[in-house]
DNA sequence: GTCTATACAAGGATAGAC
DNA sequence: GTCTATCCTTGTATAGAC
């Protein structure tokens, strides 16, 4: 790894942890092992360090959706697949920054706080959620084509409901104690899932899809 | 209104709009025209007014929250009451600080931040949370009884679903252009309804529920 | 209760040697 | 590319007069 990315992860590292403003060039200097002013030699500011990071984020989340619903056939895995990619985001993060600490990152929060500061940010943070509604809508799409997505469905709005159901789970897991997202993960998607699919399914195919995937810790709603 | 309230109010301004960091005493002091050392006279610190500005708005949001709830009776009231008063909360609290500007104020994102950083906080963000979870469990353990709820409900992970979709909604709306909350936030309720009320309605029920409420943009879905 | 003056620390950033 | 030395600004906070 170069110096640039060393510095660019240790970064990111802290802006997760400590925020943007309570971290100091001096911090990224000492986890990298060089001294301030090398920092300006690869990057032009602390803002840069900022944006890098982010546009790093933002990036590797695309590019990982993207591989992982391309790699699923039915718009049911696609869906689970959309899902798991951004719960397991923030776990993937931790080990990439090396947070060997068992600090709670919450790469949303990070996102939703500097996208109304640095209009730079707000309008590249606005495609990627561009991004992931188009391919969302067109899983959806898709579905409605093999008759596995309900037909009557306000496809923009359920993108909408899809999104906010899972960055607001995550950023309330970090909040609220009571919630332990690996716990409830699935049951969210689930209970979003018969949503989607059509109901001119009779109970018993709802019932088989109640048994689906693993263990869950309490009845469905 | 006292000294102490208006540097209370001030320095929530500029909590929420720029952020804790960004803030400066001398901002608070120059927009209640006193001078920077008057502050410490009714403050300790810093610190001690970012706590007492987020114990002002969670303090707020509970009494608005129980007082709007109680006032309503059956359970899809009562949630709708609770949706009503968390959407409006960001309006109601601009007017508060006097945000006279059209900057876009996120509460939500601030506790969230704020949360990990300071364990006296993170203590009284729970204790909020296990509040408003207690009063949405009871609107559907009520609702229950009087058959207005479905019976098969885990009720814990619907009350968890229910906040995330709201705070979800509010937290993307800042972030993602394309999502206007006052456009959608009745068709949120609308299809989390859906999840709620017995299944065992006929389809004639659920039509007339369709037309309930203001005029909507698009499909259920 | 509010002010003036000031202490004290720390951050981002640059100059210029090696 | 990386370093030492240093500049300059700004922030929180306190002392003490009025």
């Amino acid at each position: 790894m170069t110096t640039k990315d060393r510095i660019l992860m240790a970064s990111l590292k802290f802006f997760l942890i400590e925020g943007y403003e309570n971290t100091t060039l001096s911090m990224i200097a000492d986890a990298v092992d060089i001294k301030k002013p090398s920092i300006y030699y690869h990057f032009k500011s602390k803002e840069g360090l900022l944006f890098h990071s982010i546009y790093f984020i933002l990036n590797t989340l695309e590019e990982q959706i993207t591989h992982s619903v391309t790699r699923s056939n039915t718009p049911k895995e696609q869906l689970e697949s959309f899902f798991e990619c951004i719960f397991d985001f923030n776990d993937k993060l931790s080990l990439m920054i090396g947070n060997d600490c068992n600090n709670s990152i919450n790469f949303i929060t990070m996102i939703q706080l500097h996208s109304n500061r640095f209009k730079e940010l707000s309008e590249r943070i606005n495609q990627y959620y561009e991004k992931i509604s188009y391919i969302l809508k067109d899983i959806l799409t898709q579905g409605q084509k093999k008759n596995l997505i309900k037909d009557a469905l306000d496809k923009d709005m359920a993108v909408i409901d899809i999104i906010s159901r899972i960055e607001g789970l995550i950023a309330l897991s970090t909040v609220y104690k009571t919630v332990h997202l690996n716990n409830i993960r699935n049951q969210l998607y689930e209970n979003l899932w018969l949503n989607l699919a059509p109901q001119n399914n009779p109970q018993k195919k709802d019932r088989k899809f109640f048994n689906y995937g693993p263990i869950s810790l309490g009845r469905k709603w």
